[in-house]
DNA sequence: GCCGTTTTCGGCCCGACTGTTTTCAGTCG
């Protein structure tokens, strides 16, 4: 997590270059140092220690330096030196949208403000005014800024985004004129958080589409808009922000608004070196600006000499070169899937019956489904006592002599203080799939957790290890653990690493899951379902798993019943011969 | 501060919207 952090202290640095007005490309390395940073999966400590520093994109001789220091000291002098060159609290200012370097600038030095509450005093004050270029509306845009701040700035989860874009996109499919239409921005890449959503549709005439939607009943207010674009309010309190283009530019925006801002940028700079320009309308000769496509995306990407690059790959964390070099992944899809695994019914704390479970895995064509419920220690989710777990085992028998899918006999078993699993291992023998996961003690040291986990792993009969870092989000933050040690472990083992697809765990997160297959751990994707619906979010975790560049070749969902039996029995194997 | 199938120096992505000083700087994505 120290690149999270350094990413965090290079985007501050940036933050006072940029209102000190320094040199633009300046600011700029540190914001694609940070970018990339925060989004880097990789062993940073080990990289360090091999004096690879500089192989990160964006991160030359000076910033390979600056993480050195931070991870042998725990700062950066040059930040703090920073920091003593700016009034205290100046950052904040920053942080309110529509107050830029230069805003801030002007209040800090003419008005001596530094922090929001000052801001907003001399506001309500009307002290802003005497400023050069500060009216009424100036002032009234600042205030609904520091209101958006305050409330945090919230970023929904994809389970609430989802939903939402898709009944926008059913709206604008039917307005008159309207040809094409798309989701774009973080929401297509499938990033696990969303701060707006963007929609983007095709249409001859543009400016009727922006007035029926900013007419429509998904707008409470509208933030702005013109004719090509409008962004409003949801009554749910959603941004959603629709860009509108005639047909031939449909792919030139699609490719623009899906982003992300890096790998934009990544791409015009490959543009320019070939005598090329890329904007939102199409793809031009530099010279002559002749238009040699965009009408599809596909087209943007190989006027550059690229295979299409899947939305969820474009971080700029490798796809380019990839994409160059003709490796880019084949992601796993959903109609790779065959089955899902960590499956409630209401024999513990789920909502539906076994042999509704098993009809809506039939529905979807799977080939099993592992049913898991609680294990005892479980008491307030019902966890299930060793003679009930039996009874259990007996009724999936049952089923199974009728259901087109099958049903797993599985349990997701706690795992106990010391790392001992919850169930002996003769209950657990009994068992097609064994889940463990950690319920309880999450306070506990990091070695401590790691060497629980690790523990629970050798265990032969562990098959699938359940949301490993146990974070909620925006209610638990991951519990200390030391991914790398779990995930050698996990390998040595052959015991596989969950994308939990519950919109609020998404764990292991994107860069987690690629750092997990990077180490050549099988993954799994499971939903977690305590009810029907909740199987549907298979999509939601398989976006985790194409963000993680997994293949269907690395994730435990694609392989036929046999073949995961045989996976599962490897491991029992090897560890009993042991 | 980074980076290289034109370059180890001299470049570095592009456009919409807003408010306002009415021609463009500032901010955002």
């Amino acid at each position: 997590m120290k690149q999270h952090e350094l990413g965090l202290l290079f985007d501050q640095m940036a933050d006072i270059l940029e209102y000190r007005g320094e040199n633009i490309f300046r600011i700029r390395a540190y914001r694609r140092a940070s970018q990339n940073l925060l989004s880097f999966s990789g062993d940073l400590e080990r990289m360090m220690q091999a004096g690879e520093l500089q192989e990160i994109s964006g991160i030359g001789p000076d910033l390979a330096e600056k993480i050195t220091e931070y991870l042998s000291t725990g700062r950066i002098a040059a930040l703090e030196k920073m920091r003593r060159t700016i009034p205290k609290g100046l950052l904040e200012l920053l942080e309110i949208p529509g107050v830029g370097p230069k805003t801030a600038q002007l209040l800090a030095q003419r008005l001596r403000i530094s922090t929001v509450q000052q801001l907003e005093a001399a506001i309500r004050a009307h002290t802003l005014s005497k400023l050069p270029g500060f009216q009424k509306k100036k002032e009234e845009n600042i205030l609904k800024g520091i209101e958006i701040l305050r409330k945090g700035r919230e970023r929904m989860h994809l389970g609430l985004a989802l939903p939402l874009a898709a009944q926008l996109i059913e709206f604008l499919r039917k307005l008159p004129g309207v040809t094409r239409v798309s989701t774009a921005g973080s929401l297509r890449r499938m990033r696990e958080t969303i701060g707006d959503c963007d929609v983007l549709a095709a249409s001859a005439r543009p400016a009727a589409v922006i007035e029926a939607f900013t007419k429509s009943h998904f707008c409470s207010r509208v933030l702005g808009a013109g004719t090509t674009k409008a962004s409003i309010v949801t009554p749910q309190g959603i941004q959603v922000d629709l860009r509108v283009v005639k047909p031939e530019s449909f792919g030139a925006a699609l490719q623009y608004f899906t982003g992300s801002k890096e790998h934009n940028v990544r791409l015009r700079e490959l543009a320019i070196r070939k005598g090329l320009k890329l904007n939102e309308y199409g793809v031009f000769r530099t010279r002559t600006n002749a238009r040699i496509g965009g009408r599809e995306e596909e087209e943007m990407y190989k006027a550059l000499g690229l295979p299409w690059i899947p939305p969820e790959l474009r971080e700029d964390s490798g796809e380019l070169e990839a994409a160059k070099a003709g490796r880019l992944p084949r992601l796993v899809e959903l109609r790779d899937v065959r089955g899902d695994f960590h499956i409630h019914t209401t024999w513990s704390d789920g909502s539906d019956e076994l042999e509704e479970m098993a009809k809506a895995g039939a529905a979807r064509g799977y080939e099993y489904l592992a049913i898991c419920d609680h294990s005892q220690s479980l008491k307030f989710a019902h966890g299930m006592s060793i003679p009930r777990l039996r009874q259990q085992m007996r009724k999936i028998q049952v089923i199974n002599r009728s259901s087109k899918c099958r049903l797993l006999m599985g349990s997701e078993v706690d795992i106990l203080a010391e790392g001992r699993m919850d169930y002996p291992d003769r209950v657990l023998a009994e068992l097609d799939f064994v889940v463990g996961s950690i319920h309880s003690g999450f306070t506990q040291p990091k070695a401590m957790l790691t060497r629980r986990l690790i523990t629970a792993m050798r265990n032969p009969y562990v098959t699938l290890i359940a949301h490993p870092t146990g974070r909620l989000m925006g209610q638990r933050d991951p519990y200390p653990i030391d991914l790398a040690a779990v995930f050698k472990a996990a390998k040595e083992t052959g015991t596989a690493m969950e994308i939990n697809a519950f919109p609020k765990r998404l764990d292991l997160c994107d860069t987690a899951a690629r750092q997990a297959q990077e180490s050549g751990v099988m993954l799994a994707v499971s939903t977690d379902s305590h009810s029907l619906d909740q199987l549907d979010q298979i999509s939601i975790g398989l976006g985790v798993a194409r963000r993680a560049w997994i293949e269907p070749s690395q994730l435990l969902n694609c392989l036929p019943l046999a073949g995961l039996r045989e996976w599962i029995g490897r491991k029992r194997d090897e560890a009993l011969r042991r």
